[in-house]
Parts: C-alpha cells; structure tokens; sequence
DNA sequence: AGCACGCCGACT
DNA sequence: GTCGGCGTGCTC
C-alpha cells in the first residue's frame, strides 16, 4: 500500500496522509497537486512526501492527481517549507503564497519541467548597494544581469511597484538580447508568464513581491531594489518580507543576492555591521542640496498663530524662487484637507463609523473621507450632534497648503499630486505633493520646501525615525539646490545628518538605540493580533492567551513584552487587540507558538501571526 | 478558513 | 414539533 503526504492550503498543519489508489501509483509525485476529500468537500492538496506506512486509520483516497511534472522542485518545497516555519503559518498555507492563481485553483497546465539545477558550487553572496540617485546601482545591476546571462543562470530582479517594474523592464531590456518576463499577482497573464520562466523560455524576470517566487532555472541572482520599501512586506498571512525570502532562497539555491537602496532598512545595515553581508556605497557626484530648517514653534511663538503652514522663510524663498523662474515642491505628506472635522460649539469629532478614527476632509469634493477604509460622507455644514453650524477644520493636507499657496502666490500655476492624483504634467511653477512624488524620475526642482515632517517623526511606531529618514533621503534625489524642512523638532538626529550630508550620523545614532531597547534588527518581534466583533471578548481572549503565554516564557524561546488594543484599535467595524513577543530565535519561537495557538481557540476570535511587523 | 453539528429560542 | 441562529470543534 503507498500513502501520500498530503498539505493543504489551509491554516491547519498536516501534513495528511492519503491512500494512493492503484491506478494513480505510476503518476503520483512529490511536488505534484492532486484532489483529495477533506473534511466534506474535495480540495486541492500538494504531494509533499511518499511512503508505505501511516498511523492514521481510516483514510481517504486521493481523488486525482493534477499534475504530470511536480509544478513545486525540491527548491520550492525546501523554500515554502522555511516560509511556514519562519512566518508561523501552515505549509500549505506558504505553498500557496509561492504559486500563480490558476494553479491554486487548479488550472491544469501542460509545460515541459527544464529544472536545470545550479551546480551549487558557488558561495552565496549577498551585497548592500546604496547610492542617493539610483543611476550607478543600476550600471552595477545591469552589469551583474550581464554576467549572471553568461553563466547560463536566470535574474529575478524585484522592485516595489508596477511602474518601477516597467520602467526597469525599459533599462533592462535594450543592453541584452533575451526575453524578459513580467511577473505579479493579479497579472492579466501571470499563469502563462509563470509557465514561459519555468520552460526557460525568459531568463530575466522582472516583478514586485511575489516575483520571488519565479520558476526560474538555475537561478543565479536576485536582484531587490529599494530594498527598505514596505511594500516588500505582505500585509496578509503569512506575512512575508520578500527580503527575508530572497535571502532563504538565494541560500537554497546557491545563488548572489544584491540589495540596492536610496537609503537602506538598518536590518540590512545592521548585517554590514556584523560582517555578514558586503556593502557597496556610492558616493552621490551631483550637488548635495543646501538644507536649511526652520523652527516652526518659535515662529508661531512670535506670529502668535496656532498653526503655520508656510514660515516666513520658506515664503521668501518660494517668492525668489518663482522670480527666478525656477520650478517649487512643497511637500506633506498627507492627502485631503484638514486632519480632522470638529464642531466648536459642541466640541464633537466627527469619526469614521466603522474605524473610530478622525475623517478627513477633503474640500474638492465637499466629503469627509476615513484614510483606512475609504468610508465617505457628505461633508455636514451643521453639526449632528447639536444642530450649530461652527463645524471647523483644522490640521493641513496638500488641499489646504494649495489654497495657502494660491492666497500667497495668486498668480503662480500650482499642480497637485497624490495617490490619487499622479503627475499629468509637468507644466506648473508650484508642485504640492505627497510621497508619491519620490518615485518621479528626472524631476529637478529648485527649491523643495518639507511640510508637517512631525506628523511622520511622531508616530507611535519606534521605526517612525528610520521611516521619515528613508523620506527625507529619497526627496534628496529631486533637487541639487536647496531644501528647507519646517519642524518643531529642528535638532532631531533625522535633520541634523542631512544638515551636516553625512547620513551614516543617522544611522549610527539609530542603530545605538535600537540595540539599547532590544528591538529590530537586534532582537525580532512577533505581533500576535486579535480581532473580532465583540470588544469585551476580544479584550478578554487577549488577556487569556498573554496570561498563557508568560507562564510558557521560561522556556526562553520568546518574551511576552506587551498586551493592548492595536491601533488602529477599531477597523471595518471590527475590534482589534495585540501582544507583542521578542525573541532572538524565531523558527523556534514560532514552533512552540504554533502549538499554544492550536488549542487557544474562543468562538468570534480570529489569531493572527506576524513575524518582523513593520 | 469553512463547514457540520448541536444547543436553544421562536413560531406553526 | 420543527425551523434556523450562532457558538464550537475538526479537517488524513
């Protein structure tokens, strides 16, 4: 009797044993899809192992195998099976993360399995690139695709979003001369992309997140730009960090890993530090911008004013600027115009129904808009608690620094760009802009003045630093001349680096900080959420599993560090609480996890994992 | 996750 | 007596 070993997509373990039935024994594999009975529905299972012995009585026969050609190679396995023990999820579960919609629904595919193995010989390399403006990172990626073509090996080169995708696909493509393929979930063509890399047929693929995870042949370098971008994070489980990934896979598959960054996580800085990775940093040979700050709080101390959006000077230099008709960006990173709506006789705050978090408004449309679920309203003009009509705004967006701006500079042609709205021309004098902007290439302003920077310094976040730093570098690429930051914190280290063009003060006064208070990159946390619909039992099913948890803690494999409501703390009418666990050795934290979780279960409750959060 | 099973209240 | 809402537990 053969038995095959079964993992589903599903968050249970398994894997689960299955009889092969006689006529299936010539075509089961491992590495194949099958359909298999679970529970009362049929589901597909991948074949992760093949024997002639179970303790399982009472089994159910595989119902048809799908594949000729396992569609997973060793690599692939060894790789989803890492994925699940790192990011605490099943192997099934990490399996699907790793293949193409049509197979996890069970497409059948006819294609021709090449897996040429890498020879394995090579050391594995991982290089840090870091330059402020991109152009030399991409003369060494080029030229390192170049020499991974001539080995006969395949690139996986990743970059954060789809137009830097096409935009690398254009750098790339004219210096070689083989394909290139494309690929990202939600794809028009993913699965026939996906099947066109792994008959060999494209060497070079080119994608976002999930573009790790290519079929390729032989692999021999991963390339990930931008490296610090979050975006590379998955913000579903399993939650992972295609960095993470790159550096499981290039490890399996004996392959060189380059990570490229305007300024990079302090993660991959920390293993330059600790000789673990190599580092490559290119000295900028453009003109490093002047930076000037301006200290809001003591002008609006002397102006008398709660809030100032355009300082005095800033003023002045957008008016020279403009005279000289050179080209402005004001930057803040915040859509819409104002923070928040709230009535000044009744003091009421108008909030997002489902979120319980401030609605912002946003003047073009007359709505108050919530930033998390995208609830609209009509903006009231009376206030619906009691019926005044002294409903006012307050905080800044790029909405009300553009109508500051056109008060100002009346004459001035004045262009806004957000998420929503991008860059349609590049015809204005004065650009407003939130961090979309960053990706923009040759843009060159004359003057950038950086609005409402606290906002972002003063999250509840401990990487809140590390992330504003990572802003104010990239808004470094778009200018030589000069920039003026408006803060209330002008002697912060974040500024202060900048000021003095030596970014590594940043870092090092960062990276002393973080090994201080045992966080990231010294230490890993694993945030562990709760949701459900009912406040008082999500708050309670928290309490339990923390209180559970410290009792097991001395088996040292993790920390209980803290328990309270998430923030947001409401979400699509739903309740959320966190824990949060340190540990120095996740794989085995997130083993001893996995079992105080599976017999942790209160009705409404829903777990969740999340390994490294960012 | 998703689904069946079982317990309990409401209504023919 | 029977229908259906939801809490609980299991999946080879």
């Amino acid at each position: 009797m053969l038995y095959a070993k079964v993992v589903v997509g599903l968050p249970v373990e398994g894997p689960f044993d299955y009889i092969v039935p006689a006529d299936l024994i010539s075509r089961i594999k491992i590495g194949v899809r099958a359909w298999v009975p679970f529970r009362t529905k049929s589901i597909i299972g991948y074949v992760v192992g093949i024997t002639s012995t179970t303790k399982i009585k009472n089994l159910k026969k595989i119902l048809e195998v799908i594949d000729e050609q396992p569609v997973l190679n060793k690599s692939m396995l060894r790789l989803s099976k890492e994925l699940a023990e790192y990011y605490c999820c099943s192997w099934g579960e990490a399996i699907e993360t790793a293949l193409p919609e049509g197979l996890r629904k069970g497409k059948k595919i006819v294609s021709i399995n090449v897996n040429t193995h890498s020879d394995k010989k090579d050391n594995p390399d991982v290089i840090l690139v870091q330059d402020l403006d991109g152009k030399e990172r991409w003369n060494i990626y080029l030229r390192e695709i170049k020499d991974t073509l001539n080995k006969n090996k395949s690139t996986i080169v990743l970059l954060p979003d789809l137009n830097s995708v096409l935009k690398a696909q254009d750098k790339i493509t004219p210096s070689i001369n083989t394909p290139t393929s494309i690929l990202y979930r939600k794809q028009p063509k993913e699965l026939e992309e996906w099947i066109k890399v792994r008959e060999g047929k494209a060497n070079i693929v080119i994608g976002m997140r999930s573009a790790i995870f290519s079929p390729v042949n032989n692999l021999g370098l991963v390339i990930m730009d931008e490296e610090q971008d979050s975006v590379y994070k998955q913000d579903q489980v399993p939650h992972y960090h295609a960095r993470e990934v790159a550096f499981m896979r290039t490890n399996i598959e004996k392959a060189k890993l380059i990570l490229g960054a305007t300024s990079c996580s302090l993660e991959s800085l920390q293993l330059v530090k600790a000789n673990r990775i190599k580092y490559d940093f290119v000295a900028r040979n453009r003109d490093f911008p002047e930076i000037k700050l301006v200290d809001v709080k003591s002008e609006q101390r002397s102006r008398k004013k709660r809030h100032i959006i355009l300082s005095k000077y800033l003023q002045g230099s957008i008016y020279d600027t403009l005279n000289s008709s050179g080209k402005v960006l004001l930057f803040i990173n915040r859509r819409g115009f104002a923070t928040f709506a709230s009535c000044r006789n009744c003091a009421l705050v108008l909030k997002c129904p489902r979120c319980n978090i401030n609605l912002v408004y946003h003047f073009k449309d007359n709505i108050l808009n919530c930033h998390y679920c995208n609830f609209k309203m009509e903006a009231p003009s009376i206030c619906p608690n009691c019926n005044s009509n002294y409903i006012r705004y307050t905080g800044a967006g790029i909405e009300t620094v553009e109508s500051e701006l056109s008060r100002i500079f009346p004459k001035s042609r004045i262009n806004t760009i957000d998420s929503k709205k991008h860059l349609n021309t590049k015809d204005a004098d004065i650009f407003v802009a939130t961090s979309v902007i960053t990706k923009e290439e040759g843009l060159n302003f004359d003057l950038i003045g950086i609005i409402g920077i606290d906002n972002s310094l003063n999250r509840i976040d401990f990487r809140s630093s590390e992330k504003t730093f990572a802003l104010l570098s990239s808004l470094l690429r778009l200018t030589e001349k000069k920039i003026i930051i408006q803060s209330s914190l002008p002697n912060h280290i974040c500024f202060q680096a900048l000021v003095k063009k030596d970014l590594s003060l940043f870092y090092e006064e960062e990276l002393r900080i973080r090994k201080q208070l045992n966080f990231p990159p010294f230490k890993h946390i694993i945030l562990i959420k709760l949701r459900g619909r009912q406040e008082e039992k999500v708050k309670q099913a928290s309490q339990d599993l923390f209180k559970k948890l410290n009792t097991v803690h001395k088996l040292k494999v993790f920390r209980t560090v803290s328990l309270n409501p998430a923030l947001p703390s409401k979400l699509r009418s739903k309740f959320y609480w966190q824990l949060l666990l340190v540990s120095s050795n996740v794989k085995k934290a997130c083993k001893s996890l996995k079992i105080y979780l599976k017999d942790f279960s209160h009705s409404g409750i829903i777990v969740t994992v999340d390994v490294d959060p960012l």
